[in-house]
DNA sequence: CTCTTGATCTTCT
DNA sequence: GAAGATCAAGAGC
């Protein structure tokens, strides 16, 4: 007898309770790894965290090192809000501000895997391959249509929600992409295995908890 | 697969 | 005036 074929089962996401500013309201380098996992929601779509990079105010490749500026002024308020800049004159990019108000700290979201609102994400990004939906800074915002209107939002009020994760994911860690200072920093975090990740981790270094 | 290049424009010097 | 936390397409291997 053929054995019947059935689809894939697509991957439940399991959303853990939202993440408040507590969760937030530490150091970047403890929350940039916790939000491995994570599922990132605007208006009900998007998917989970596969990658980030941790910014930090003492940080050369920050764009809160050189102090204030209008750009920058969410960076510097309280934690648990959406940093959202232009990239290049024509991408948007979002950060997660973490640490204390002032201390002008960020995550920044590199990458998702597509979980909710696949058919909104392709439409968005013109694009069929799940892939190449979330795949980079600028792939994500345009999929789940983050612009500046988003710059300053809290992270846990709609359109925007942040959910933990239930399980703790094996992470890899690696230098950061695309900048050009500080560039030897290990402060790129991914989800192990991941194929929704912007770019492979060269190594396969595992983060240790502190 | 990797490497190179053009697009496009805001921000800060 | 130059740089920049990017992306997509095209060339070459």
């Amino acid at each position: 007898m053929p054995r019947p074929r059935v689809p894939a089962a697509p991957r439940l996401p399991s959303l853990g309770p939202p993440l408040r500013r507590a969760f937030f309201a530490r150091s970047v380098h403890e929350v940039a790894p916790e939000l491995i996992g994570a599922t990132l929601l605007v208006d009900g779509v998007g998917g989970i965290v596969v990658e980030v990079e941790a910014y930090h105010h003492s940080d050369p490749a920050a764009h809160s090192f050189r102090g204030p500026t209008p750009r920058n002024a969410v960076m510097f308020g309280p934690p648990g809000f959406a940093y959202v800049y232009r990239s290049y004159g024509m991408h948007w990019c979002v950060n997660v501000v973490c640490e204390a108000e002032g201390s002008a700290s960020a995550v920044l979201i590199r990458a998702l895997e597509p979980t909710h609102g696949l058919a909104a994400m392709r439409r968005r990004r013109g694009l069929d391959d799940p892939r190449a939906l979330c795949s980079g800074p600028g792939k994500l915002t345009q999929a789940l249509a983050i612009t500046y209107k988003h710059n300053g939002l809290p992270l846990d009020k709609p359109p925007i929600a942040l959910h933990a994760r239930i399980a703790v994911p094996k992470i890899v860690t690696g230098i950061r992409i695309g900048i050009t200072k500080a560039v030897e920093l290990p402060w790129r975090y991914g989800l192990q295995g991941s194929r929704f990740l912007s770019k492979a981790f060269p190594n396969q270094d595992r983060h240790r908890p502190a």
